[in-house]
This record gives C-alpha cells, structure tokens and sequence, in this order.
DNA sequence: GATGAATGAGGCTTCATTCAT
DNA sequence: CATGAATGAAGCCTCATTCAT
C-alpha cells in the first residue's frame, strides 16, 4: 500500500472517529470525508460500505479497550485495577457516542469486535485474579462484565452521569461483607 | 366527535407501540397508521411529529411502570417490592421487543416521561420506604431507577442474561453491610 | 384511485414516454419526473423502481403496437397490412428510441412485454392470412417477425434510414417467383 | 519503447474486448485496465476516453471484417461469396458476445469504424461484382451491408434464430427475379 | 512512463411532513 | 375532519477521469 494511501485510511479512521464520537453512526458519510479532507470516492476506496466503516471502527475502540485491560492488569491492586477498566471506559463511553455504541452492540453471533480484540483474555484474567483475591464476587463471568459494559453503554446514554453508574455497577460485583 | 378523536388517539398509540416492536424506532410513520387503520393526516392531526409520538409512547410507559410501581407498594417487605418491580420489568421487556426499544429510545434531555408520569407518586415512595428501613443507600434516586431500567433494557436487546445484570445492580443499590 | 393520483399517474407515463423516445432507457428520474411537473417522489409512489417503469412504459408500446397489428387485419390486401404494419413500426422506432429499445429487448423468457400485449396472435393472424394469399413465404413464423423487428430496431438505432431497411425486410419475406 | 507501448495498447484492445463480451458496454475503465494487467493511467495514456477505446475497438472489429471480405473475394461465386461473409460473421458473433455487442455499440454519428477500415476495398468489392453479375439488386450499399450485420448482432444477441434472420435479409437483397 | 489513489458530479431511492381532495 | 397523494431534501454509492507518487 502506498504511503499517502496509508495516511488517508488513518485520516478516515481519525475523521470517522471524531464524527461517531459526536453524532453516533448516524454521520453522514460526506461528513467524515470532509473531516478527512477527502472525496468520498476516497473513503469508498477504503471501506466498500458505510457499515464497513463502522465496524472497523468497532475493532479499533475494541483493540483500544483490551490495550487498557492489558494495562489493568499491570496494576498491583486486584480491585482497583478492574475499578480502574470500568471507570475508564465509562468516562469514554461519557464522551464518545461511538464507543457507547460500539459497547452497545455487542453481537454474540456473527462478528463481535470484542471477541477479534481478543479482550475477553484480558477481562478474564482480571476477573481470576480479583476473585483469587475474595474482592469480586466468585460467579461473576466475563459474559457478566460484557452485559454491564452494554447496560452501562445504554445508561450514560441517557443520562451521562457516567461515574456514578459505573460506581453502582461495581459495588453489585463486590461480594457481601 | 371528542369520543372519536380519543379512540384514535389510542389506536396510534397501540399501533405505534407494536410497530416499534418489531422494526424499531425505524418504523416509517406511514407504517404505523396503516397498523391503526388511519392514514398518516390523522397521525399528525394527533402528533405533530414522529418525535412527539415517541415522547408521547414513552410517557405512556412510564405510567404504565408508575402503576406496577403502586401496585409493589401494596407489598409489605420494603425490599423484595422493589426487587419485584426490577424483575417484573425485567420480564416485560424480554418478552416485548416495545417496552425494550421504547425505554431504550426516551430521550431525557428535554422532558423526562417518567417526570409527567408521576413517577414520584411509585417508585420514589418505593425508594424512600426502603430507604427509611435501611435496606437501600439513601443517595439512590428516581434517575437511578430509570437509568437501571435503561441498562436492562440494553442488556436484554443484546440477549445477554439480563436476569443476572438485573441482580447485579440490585445488589448496587443495597447498602454496604 | 383518487381521480388526481390517475391522472399524474398519466402524465408520469406520458413524460416518460416522451423522455424515452429522446434520450432511450438512460433518463434520468428527475427528468422524467420534471417533465411531467411532479416531484420525484411522486413518481416513486407510482412506480417503485425505475426499471418498473420502464417495463410499464413497454408494456404500453407493446398494447399500442398490438392495437397497430389488429387494424392492420381490418385492411383488405394481405400483403399491404403487413407492409403497412412493419413500416410503421420502422416509422416509430426511427422516431422513438423508447419503441427501439422495446423492440430491442425482446426477451422470450421472463416477461415480455409483447406476450403480454397479446401481439403474437394479431401478428399470427396477419401472416396466416397473407401466407394463405401466398404473398409471404410458407415458413415464416411469428418468431421470424419478432426477430426481423429487433434487427430492425438495432439497425434503425444505427443508420435511422428506417423505410430502406423495412422495405429490404419486407423483400425477405416474399416468396422467390 | 515504441514496441513496448505497441503491445500495451494492443494488450488493452484484447482486454477490452474480452471484458465487453463478457460484461457488454457497461464494464468499468479500471476492469479493462486490470485485464490488461495495466493501471487505468496506462489505459489513459493510449485512449484519451473510454468512448475513443470503444471507437478503437470497434475499428479494429471493422479491419478484421474487412479481411474476412477480401478472403471472400477469392471465391468465384459472386453471390455466395456475400452470403459466406454473412453466414461467417453471424457464427463468430454467436461465440464471441465482445464482437456482437461492439458491432452493436459502434455509432455512425461522426466517423463509422467501416470507412477507416477501407472497407470500400473488400465489402464494396464484393458488392459491385454480385451487383454487375446482376445477383445483388442495383441499390445496396456497404452501409447497408452494415446494417444488416448490426441487426444480426442483434437478433442474436436476444437468442433468436441468427441464421434465419441473415437468410431473410439476404433474400432482400437479391433482385426480384 | 506507469501506477493506482483521489476526485466529485451525478444517479437512484427513502421518508418525514405538507396539502389538495 | 380524514385521507393518502405529493413533496423534495437528504442519503448512499458508482465510476469516468485526473493527478500525485
């Protein structure tokens, strides 16, 4: 791939990023291509369709998200570190309608960005290890932590106090004293 | 004629409601009067706009839950009322694909339906019941309350196993021990 | 049907068919719609696809062609009724590309306009009679007429001298002496 | 140099043609180009608009006429070496969908690809000894010779019977006994 | 000179809303 | 007052052609 072609797949994604932050994935297609600074013959040269577009975003906020769990788990404190994911991505998710999007529709099925993101590993050992530690309660599963990313995606939705649901939410996965 | 007019107004809204449904908020408008047996003029003779017909859908569902909400504080035990409003709704939502879009799709913003629907008259009694008995954190508002409801409905849309998200924030709720 | 949507329904058909003749089946919609002082959605409402009123505006050349070939039957001469009926589908076509295009896509599968037009049988009947007379050759079918029309209809598209090529068809058709 | 641009532009006719037959006016530029195994710029190069590579192609079907007319030539029957060229052209257009549709795509509006092959010294040829041995009536011209061809393209093109069509027309061409 | 990336003017179609019947 | 036909501003996408590498 030619170098300037490279620096406009990453002016897109930049662009595409920006717009479905503010406007979600109902950004017109011309919009991001302006933002860009590029025609949309361009951006259909690198994403054959709008939906494309979307869900290679999706994998770029997914890989992002695992990034973060991996940093996580650099953490000493089991509790804090998983405090730590939840927050961060809530606070995201407060700025970022493309995020809260992308975190609200997790698919099982067919192409889950999550699951190509490999962040279920990341989640996973995070979880173990706070569990070893008798800080989370023991049934919690990474299934459990994806739900409440997607209830919690839905929540600031609506009413943008970010923290205080993700503070909630936590306080549901501590086991009783 | 004012009996008319009425009846109609209930049509489009039953209409609108098992419309939304199915297709969700992307419904065409024509769609629901042709469900209501009425053409697209009488809808916005009744709503103004797509938008107010949604608000209006959304109140009618905040009373709906402002009732179920009575109808738990006839229960005894200042707990279990609200954990069988959660699940009740919980249920509701799992079975109407409706009640799911249209808590998921009430924008807060501007009037809250749960605000018109007299939610203070249920749930905040509920609330403030089980505050007063200690059995809820005292800080826990109405606003916590809608903003569960709109996670579950999140985590339900997405076939997660919203019976366990439910519980989770439940136990959020319970005051530490 | 409301009395105004038939008759811009007729005006949509008749602006198509004007548009066709000109420009042939690469119009744009909004000329056409234009043309006949509507909107474009308009025309949507009438016809849901562009190529569903194009295969429309065939059907109706293939009536107003089958209407050609029953008048035809009502002349005396045998030979004549042919001529007459072959040149003024010459006439037409080097007027109207829309005709030619009809003419051109004369598919035997799926739907062909001219079936439904119920031409064959008035086409049939014209030849019966001039073969008995012994003016047309013996073998000649319906299907030789249908093929001869669509070469004439690409070759008019080409040259426009129509009447020469109709009348070297014609000589074609006449039985050696 | 100048043989390495020969045989790219003669790589980009061949491309051109295959990609016609098989996909008819409509392929794009850059499906040529790739068949070629070129860059559309390349293509750009040699034809200043994908019109003048259709025209080009359509000259080069004309030279290859023209030869098959000159090979016709040679035969002594003046009147079965015309029926020969026909009965030729009308196999070769029922393998190759590229020589029917460029037949049929060639405009005689500004400069007919049937004159700058020199067709005159092979078709015209032809046509003036049939007609000075009285078996081809007096008028014919090359251009009508084209236009028959132009409507077996056609006739062919819609699977009807090519054969019977260029027997009727040569029929018509014969005099009138 | 070759390459293929970028351009952007259209083209088709949808649908919330208005308006004539 | 009900009806549903009409409207037309978007929206997505294509592809001949140009231009930077």
């Amino acid at each position: 791939m030619r170098a300037d072609a490279r620096r406009n797949r990453e002016r897109i994604l930049a662009a595409a990023h920006e717009a479905f932050s503010e406007e979600g994935a109902g950004v017109q297609i011309e919009t991001v291509a302006r933002r860009a600074g590029l025609g949309v013959g361009t951006l259909y040269r690198h994403f054959p369709t709008k939906e494309a577009l979307i869900r290679e975003l999706g994998r770029h906020l997914a890989a992002e998200c695992a990034e973060a769990a991996a940093a996580a788990l650099e953490m000493d404190d089991p509790w804090e570190s998983i405090a730590w994911l939840v927050r961060r991505n809530a606070e995201g998710m407060a700025r970022d309608a493309g995020l809260r999007e992308t975190f609200a529709s997790v698919r099982l099925k067919d192409d889950c960005p999550f699951e190509a993101a490999h962040l279920e590993g990341g989640v996973a050992a995070l979880l173990e290890r706070a569990q070893r530690a008798g800080v989370v309660r023991a049934d919690i599963t990474v299934r459990d932590f994806q739900a409440l990313m997607c209830g919690l995606s839905a929540t600031i939705e609506h009413s943008l106090d970010a923290r205080r649901y993700a503070n909630l939410l936590l306080d549901g996965l501590r086991p009783r004293a």
